[in-house]
DNA sequence: GTCTATAATAGGATAGAC
DNA sequence: GTCTATCCTATTATAGAC
């Protein structure tokens, strides 16, 4: 029983890295045994359910890193406008800055939406969910919150689109500072 | 030398709505055969140079299609807060209300997108040159114009990832509602 | 837990008749 | 311009040794 030639979370790292770059159903598993170093029986180990499970555990395991790493910032202490430049310098690290698409929007543009459809949707939820919860804790009233949580949750994954398809970073980092700007501002919008 | 089953234009309205629906990796030829009663000859046929050739032209296509019922209703002398109703009419319709995905969100997110790079990057470009020219057209300073103009599309394409990833259509009827009664304001955002 | 095979299938693509 | 039949390759997936 040899040992493991890379954790599980590396894996799946790279499993995420593959599926951003060329999307779902243009990385096969040859991609991925290179990319991992690891066999294409080693993969079939580690997810018996073949590339399927890979999308759908690696799309868990995204949740639990978005929880971790970028909602987390919002259950601490600070004071709700120094928690909102943490949540977006946490989704600018995500993205590096606008050069590596969204897993989600890769996932939903793939074979894999349709069973994927319960996961997606309730990450896309959280996701708004974290935006809104800073907007109420800067005392913004619930529906002027609702509304421009999903507003920020549309423009990122828009702006990811537009920079893929333009191969600019620049339209990514104009929602950020918009975002920043006007994202907590009691006025009007 | 038989009649043909469907003219070319019939059959890339096939093909764009499957590579929308499914994604371009996940649409097969006999997919393609499926849905337009078509046998893989009679696609190599149309597409000497096969899927790859079916991505481009599609795209080719679509442009065409954008100029002449999308963003053909702004070279008209009707006055600027009509056409961009039109305009927006236009984009409506043709995302089915929300309901369907982007074909160039599709394709960039596909195997194809390096190949694409170029035709993708000028369709965004002339989708935004459309919003920036009624906003010109409405007075607004070119600076403000070109930024609104890169964030309708923004917006558009976003509110159909998570539109897609939701189920649901709400986002971008928001979105839809929020650019017509914001973007030709003059006043700030 | 990883490897070297190998199976089984599906995919894209072509040849040639009509 | 379409069809049937076929080819070739890549892909997913499995078996079994270590």
């Amino acid at each position: 029983m040899p040992a493991p030639l890379m954790p599980r979370e590396q894996v799946l790292q790279k499993l995420i890295s593959e599926f951003r770059t060329r999307g779902y159903d243009a990385t096969s598993l040859s991609n991925i045994a290179t990319a991992t170093g690891l066999g294409k029986s080693s993969l079939y180990h580690h997810f018996p359910g073949g590339k399927e499970q890979m999308a759908a555990d690696v799309l868990e395991h995204l949740r639990q890193a978005l929880r971790l790493n970028v909602f987390g910032p919002l259950r601490s202490v600070t004071p709700a406008p120094r928690r909102f430049d943490q949540l977006l310098q946490a989704i600018d690290t995500f993205y590096s800055g606008g050069k590596d698409a969204c897993l989600l929007e890769r996932l939903c543009a793939s074979g894999q939406a349709a069973a994927l459809r319960r996961p997606l949707r309730s990450t896309f939820n959280e996701m708004m969910g974290a935006f809104e919860e800073v907007a109420l804790d800067a005392k913004l009233p619930v529906a002027l919150a609702r509304a421009r949580a999903e507003d920020a949750v549309v423009r990122i994954e828009g702006a990811l689109v537009v920079c893929a398809g333009l191969g600019e970073i620049g339209p990514f980092q104009r929602v950020m500072r918009s975002l920043k700007r006007d994202f907590l501002r009691s006025a009007p919008h």
